[in-house]
DNA sequence: TGAAAATAATAAGCACTGCTATATTATGTG
DNA sequence: CACATAATATAGCAGTGCTTATTATTTTCA
């Protein structure tokens, strides 16, 4: 009964359908899905510097540099400067940051809840398992930094 | 051995490396990820109008429209005017359209293959069937129309 | 039959992703 | 001290995908 199917076309598809889905129910808390991976990235990490950061999430730091630009724009992310090195930032969740993120949360389970429906907890298993290898394949990262960090 | 981790960062940090990947090696080519969606699916569907292919792409037809605009400039995309409805056009591939295709065909086939490195063939059915299914969980067109059309 | 409703495509404009190439400033090393 | 390196930023490009509104055409039905 599994098609015949592309890997290819199935995740463009579901990566379409879920950036699609996430942004509806996020229009209203206006934050995209990249903003939300930065900004749950960072709750892990504060302090970090935008070098680290964009590397974390493996965008290049030019990239992070205009996402903080715009996150730091909308109150959710603070620059303090690094007293140990005049060049760098140190990066901050605002308070609304944090509120945000909690209210997003039931949010996203939602969301990831139905994305799943009709899969046994083994499927579901398999292919949170599966896709964790397929990061580990595409990342330019170390498997254990991964591992580490997120 | 399953991390505690969370689908929702998982899709989008696959998604992420998976257009970047994806982008990468499709550079020389001068095609997108979204835009390779629409490319196929049309060649499955030569004659389609602009709002059929919208719907199985499952983006507003203006956005669709807009891509259509840049893949014509490219000379990837035909418009010829519907005989039977002059509001609408009916869509073709270019001789080049399909030639690059065909010269995309082998990239993705190992950039998937590489995405699944290290996954049994088991698995990737596995991962294959999960997917499939999370695309229909998420999609606004039924199940029947996915499995007709793609 | 002829006015109203629906449909196909598009225009204008917004916010965003993510990139390359380059510049600025600061730090560290031989 | 000079030079390489690092952290960030500016400018500009091409693209996604949306909302709202407009034009042209077709369909519907009173």
């Amino acid at each position: 009964m599994t098609e015949p199917d592309n890997l290819g076309a199935l995740i463009a598809d579901v990566s379409h359908l879920l950036r699609r889905a996430f942004d509806e129910r996020a229009r209203d808390i206006g934050v995209s899905r990249p903003q939300w991976r930065v900004l749950t990235m960072l709750r892990r990490h504060e302090g970090i510097n935008q070098g680290g950061l964009a590397e974390l999430i493996e965008v290049e730091p030019i990239t992070l540099c205009r996402m903080v630009d715009r996150l730091q724009e909308a109150d959710l992310v603070e620059r303090r400067a690094d007293p140990a090195d005049r060049r760098a930032w140190r990066l901050f969740l605002t308070a609304r940051a944090s509120a945000l993120l909690d209210e997003m949360r039931p949010l996203a389970l939602g969301l990831f809840d139905e994305a799943m429906m009709g899969l046994s907890a083994d499927e579901r298993d398999g292919l949170i398992h599966a896709l964790a290898r397929v990061r580990t394949n595409l990342s330019r990262r170390t498997p254990q930094e991964i591992m580490a960090h997120g």
